[in-house]
Parts: C-alpha cells; sequence; structure tokens
DNA sequence: CTTTGTATTGGTACCGCTCCCATCACGGTC
DNA sequence: GACCGTGATGGGAGCGGTACCAATACAAAG
C-alpha cells in the first residue's frame, strides 16, 4: 500500500533528525542590550550613541564609525518603544481594508505595504470585515500605539466612525471613499462614471430587465454607483422597477446566493450589474452549476477588474480601477504628509475604464418593441 | 453628451459640499491626556488609575466605577508604547506570508487575525515577496517593537534566517513549513503525501510524460512535495527526465510564462504538476488563450485549492489544503505559547486530500504501450 | 488591648531612549 | 591675550506607564 506507506513517514523522519525533540530552545543569551550597553563599550556617551542611531551629523565620523561597529558586533537593536514614547510618533501606517480575500484590497495592500516600507514604515493591517465597530476599535489601538498615520479603505459612513477619526491626531487618507463632514486628503476613483459606463455599456446590448447588486448602501462608493447607474438609466429613458437595486457585502458566497434566488424567479432579469467582480463571478457560477449560460442566459457585469476577472470560467466585462497605482498614490500622500505638507486635503481622483469581456452579449429576445 | 456630463461631475459636488475646502481640521483640542490627568481629576493615585486600567483585582469596587467613568469622559487612552517600555511586551503578533496576493495567503490571514484580534493582540502582516531579506527585516522590526510572537508561512530556508530567529526572544510558529536546526512549534500540512496523491492520480489517468513546475527549491513544502512525487513516479515504476522538475515562484504571471513555453517545444508534456493553484491556473490561461484545451490537450493540477481553483476557465484538479483551520489552529498554539505554556515544541500536520475537478482527464493517445 | 491579617492605596524607582542645556577644546579674530 | 564661534560630547530631566514596597485603616484573632 503505496499510500499508507508514505503519509506521513518520510516527513516526520526529516523533521524529527532535525533536532526537534530537544528541549525548548534556550532564551538568547544577549539578555537587554541597551544603549548604555554599548555607551560604556564605545567608551562614550549614551547621548552620542543616540546621535549615531539617528544619524544626527553632529558627531564625529571617527567616533561615528566605532559606535556603529559596536553596536554590529553586540548585536544591538533599538528599543522603538522607548524612542516612540519620548518622541510621541512611531513609524506605523495603519491600512483598514474591507476583506483581505478580496483581490481588490489584497492588491492595494501589497502597493501601500511596498511604498511605505520602502520609507521605513511599517504598514498594520486591519481587516474590518466591513464592520464598522472593528473599524473603530482599531482607531482605538491606533491611537493606543500613536501610529503615524491611517489609511481607511471601504467601508460605512457613520456617525461614529466620524467622532472617532476626528480624536486621532494624525494625517488620515481616505481610499476610495469620502466621508460627509470629515474633509482629509482622499485617494479616490470616479465611481459614478464607471457605474454609467458599464450600464450603458449593457442598455445598448439591448437590455431593458436589470437587476443591480450593489455594495453596501452606506458606502461612499455604492452611493455613487447608484448615482450613476441611475443617471444611465434616464439618460437612456429606462425607468427601472424599484425593486431593482439590491445591497449585498461583496463577498463570493453573496453573488452566488442571488444568482440561486435568481433561478427560483419566473420574471427573471436579462442582465445583472454587480456591485464588484467577486460577487459577479459567485452569479456566473450559480448559473453555470444550474445548466445554465452566461451570457447567453444572462449578461453579467463586475467592477473593479481584479486579476481574476480574466480568468474565471466566463472572463468578466467590468469596469477597470487601477488598483496598484491608487494604493501607491495614497501611501505617496502619507509619506507627503508625515514629511510635513500641512496644504488643504487634496483629492486625487482615477478615471473610469470600462473593460469588455464576454460575460454580456446582446440580448436574444428583445422583451420590448 | 451624457458622458460628459456625468463625469466627476456630481460626484464633486457631493465631496464639495461636505467642507472639503475648510481649512484643515484643527488638532484634537484635548492635547495629551496621561495617567496623571486621570489620577488628579479621580483624586487618587497614578498606582490606583493603573491598576483599574489593568483589571487589578485589588481595587475597592466603588473607585474603580469612579475611575472608568472619569476615563470615559475625558476620552483616556492610555499609552500601550509606555506600557510596553516598561513591561518589555506588547500585544502584537507578526505574520509573515509569501505574498497577500495570493488567496491561500490571504486566507490564512483572515483567520489568524480574527482569532488573535478576539484574544486582544494586533497582528501586523509581512509581505515577504517570497523573499528572505525583506523576512530578515522584519524580524529586526519584531525585536525593534517588543512583538510578543511571530507567525511565519512560507519563503526559503536560509541560514541567516535562523541565527537572526535565534536572536528573537519570543515564540515563534512555522505555519507549513519547518526550519531545519530550529525546533518550535510546526502547524503543518503534509505536503509529501498531498504531492503523492496528485500524482497518483495522473499517473492512473495514464499520463507518462509530465513536467512539475515546482515552487522555490529551497522551501520545506517544495522538498516534501518534491519527495512525494518522486515517490509516486517510482511506485508506479515510471522513471522521469532529470529536466522534469523546475522551480518557480508561484505566481500566476509565472505559471502563464510556463504554459507559453510549453507550446514552443515539440515534445510536450501530457500532464504538468503546478506547485500551486496560481500557477496551474496561469498555465491553463496560456494553453487557453493559444487555442488549445485543457484537459484535452493537457492536463493540469494545482496545490492549495484556493477558492478560485473551483471557480477558474477550467475549474482545477488540486490538493485541498484546510486554510481557514490551519490560520486559526497557528494562531491557537500562539495563544498558547503566549498564556504561558512552555512544553516542548509542538507539531500540528493537517491532512491532505484530492480534489478532482475538470482540469485532468484520461490520457487519449497513451504515448507507452 | 495588642497582634496579626487583609484590603486598599500611595510613593517612588525605573524601562530605554531623546532632547535640551551645558561643557570643553580649539582655532580664528581683534 | 581675551573673546567668541563652532564642532563634539556629556549630563540630566523627562516621556507615560508599571511594579515593588510601604503605609494606612480596620476587622478579626489571641
Amino acid at each position: 500500500m503505496p499510500k499508507k506507506l508514505t503519509k506521513q513517514e518520510d516527513s516526520s523522519k526529516v523533521f524529527i533528525g532535525s533536532g526537534s525533540n530537544q528541549l525548548n530552545r534556550p532564551p538568547p543569551i544577549l539578555k537587554k542590550l541597551t544603549i548604555k550597553d554599548i555607551a560604556s563599550k564605545s567608551g562614550i556617551s549614551r547621548s552620542t550613541v543616540s546621535r549615531v542611531l539617528s544619524d544626527n551629523p553632529n558627531v564625529n565620523a571617527e567616533t561615528r564609525a566605532r559606535v556603529r561597529s559596536v553596536i554590529k558586533a553586540m548585536n544591538y537593536i533599538p528599543n522603538r518603544l522607548a524612542q516612540g514614547l519620548v518622541t510621541g510618533k512611531i513609524n506605523v501606517v495603519g491600512l483598514i481594508v474591507g476583506d483581505i480575500r478580496n483581490p481588490y484590497f489584497s492588491e492595494i495592500t501589497r502597493a501601500v505595504e511596498e511604498v511605505l516600507n520602502a520609507s521605513g514604515y511599517l504598514v498594520v493591517l486591519c481587516d474590518s470585515a466591513y464592520n464598522t465597530e472593528k473599524e473603530v476599535d482599531f482607531l482605538n489601538v491606533t491611537r493606543e500605539l500613536r501610529f503615524a498615520s491611517i489609511i481607511m479603505t471601504s467601508a460605512m459612513d457613520n456617525e461614529g466612525l466620524i467622532s472617532n477619526l476626528s480624536k486621532l491626531s494624525c494625517p488620515v487618507v481616505l481610499l476610495n471613499r469620502y466621508l460627509q463632514g470629515f474633509p482629509t486628503d482622499v485617494v479616490s476613483f470616479d465611481n459614478q462614471y464607471g457605474a454609467y459606463l458599464v450600464a450603458e455599456h449593457v442598455i445598448k446590448l439591448g437590455h431593458r430587465h436589470f437587476k443591480v447588486l450593489m455594495g453596501p448602501a452606506q458606502s461612499s462608493s455604492s452611493i455613487d454607483r447608484e448615482r450613476g447607474y441611475r443617471k444611465a438609466f434616464a439618460d437612456h429613458g429606462i425607468t427601472c422597477a424599484e425593486d431593482a437595486f439590491v445591497y449585498g457585502d461583496l463577498r463570493f458566497e453573496t453573488g452566488y446566493q442571488f444568482g440561486l434566488d435568481l433561478l427560483k424567479q419566473k420574471n427573471r432579469p436579462t442582465a445583472v450589474l454587480a456591485g464588484n467582480d467577486f460577487m459577479a463571478i459567485g452569479i456566473i457560477k450559480a448559473y453555470i452549476d444550474n445548466g445554465l449560460k452566461v451570457p447567453d442566459d444572462l449578461s453579467v457585469t463586475g467592477f473593479d477588474d481584479i486579476q481574476m476577472a480574466g480568468m474565471s470560467a466566463v472572463p468578466l466585462t467590468t469596469i477597470r480601477q487601477p488598483q496598484v497605482e491608487m494604493g501607491q498614490q495614497a501611501a505617496q500622500v502619507v509619506l507627503d504628509r508625515l514629511h510635513g505638507n500641512k496644504s488643504l486635503p487634496r483629492r486625487i481622483i482615477f478615471d473610469a475604464e470600462l473593460v469588455v469581456r464576454e460575460s454580456t452579449r446582446r440580448i436574444r429576445i428583445p422583451r420590448e418593441h
């Protein structure tokens, strides 16, 4: 029985052979090195060591070299908590995203981290699960730990949130979101125009019977998108049923469930505009699993253009949102503020772009005319 | 022109109307509240306030209530940097992943965060980009900031890494990875058996001409998987060319490029075993983009069973790895250590499971016999 | 009534670092 | 030779908490 033989057999050996059944590895001998130790070993005062640490120019080149070598030799690591305590700031930036499992956010996260790390900042991620309460909790942590700045994406507009944000004494950058009554830097995306574009595309393909599966109703981007959809409908003389707009939570499963629900209806829409690619893929999956075809039986559009959009079962027609650039830009704005720029709040808006793939098609049996 | 009209028009209005062209919002008035302020406002000593803060039971219930209300009323937030300085620890856990854009990792990240947050710990993510140097940098930050613990996934085995890990004085948990010569808690997965399973599956479908697109050669999971593949080949009397094993970096693009390269060859393999689902999807995409079919022209297998695996153009045959459970488990081990458990290093291994979907099929023209 | 224990609170060293304010040697200036 | 600017360094006071040790009060015990 190869299976039995293989299972866990060799890998265990490898591991055990590597010393795992020793006692717990001993705590590192070099107990607690402080700046004082470095000072005495270098025969110099703490002040000067501190200057070396912070690259203060008022240090003799020779002294600096000597201190540096001692630091290296003793493997000294300065305590950033102590540093932060006295300076009142710490080189850490918080990043709040709605759901890290959504590629839209993980792409942004990667971009933000790259830019900020390169400038010596650490990024602390908060996955809010689209939950304002978790966001507020995180803002408190942010205060406790004296973070240098915060980048917020997603999630809802909310009174409590704003009052909590106001208590912050660090720069805040909003990413693809704005908050009524809280003026601050915003890096955003033309959600309204994007929604307009995608709706217009589907309208031009002859569709008249829509459903719109939105994101959370309170979020600023949802509001803008809804405005764009409605404007497109209005501009083309289409009146859509009031129950056409449905609000979801942007997760794949939600789209899937929505697709299943559609299948139970008698009078199905011919097109669904989804609030993000994740939900769009879920809808498509529900149709396919039940033997129907996209776009033949249903045209579906997404929003964001995540990488997966082009690779899924039916490549998605969607609105491209430049995730990497937006993340980089947000990080750049943070750095700018941290470097002391005190100008008025800025607003940087990225353009929407329609990407037509294979999840939409001209309607077969026009319902009207 | 509806387009021109729509673009940026309304959304700007909304924003500007919300007060964005005010001056920068003023810094919060409540300057710097310290424990001292709370003490004097409550007519009590700092010591007692500190006790209230840390839920020390030796405080009169009445006093506690009074202090609490003052804290709330003044909106006081304790300074965790100061706290951390004196206690030498801070409630923060580091998490190193190879690439946050890979759903495999983002799923784990979410799980780890949920468990750890629930116990009051903050998680700091490090996206190493599969780069040992970045990992080492992060370990240093970890020391500077006195993190309570570290969870490491992915990346390479490496001398420098181990020596850096040894300098850490906090618990370290390895997730789906082990390090020769560094005994510590490991939450892992039976990579070898998984590889064996998937190879056997393809062999049983009649394939004899393989390519294996592995992950990074030095990583422990790659090593185990290679062992599993080779054992399956050996058990079935198959000798495969030495150049059958190729090492990649687990990214989608790498799979795509690999697929393109295959297409240029005259003597193509009939099956490719990919080191993760991401690369497998890339390979499939390359074939489809060039008018070929999967699994008709090539059987492809993945590894991990990320959510996307079932939704991509060709649903993937792959090895299921319980990402959420593994993340939760790792977090649990961390908590356990942090709560003072000093037992010998533990090893928790999750079982591999083959998931057969549509990216593999019986070979059409058996090459041998 | 003194002793002893217990519950509660206060006082005071630090934790490890930065910042401000000397101090000091040195060469140039008048 | 006294004065002074400058570069380099040292010393000490915190930053905002915690932790240890006393101190206090009051009740129970002897």
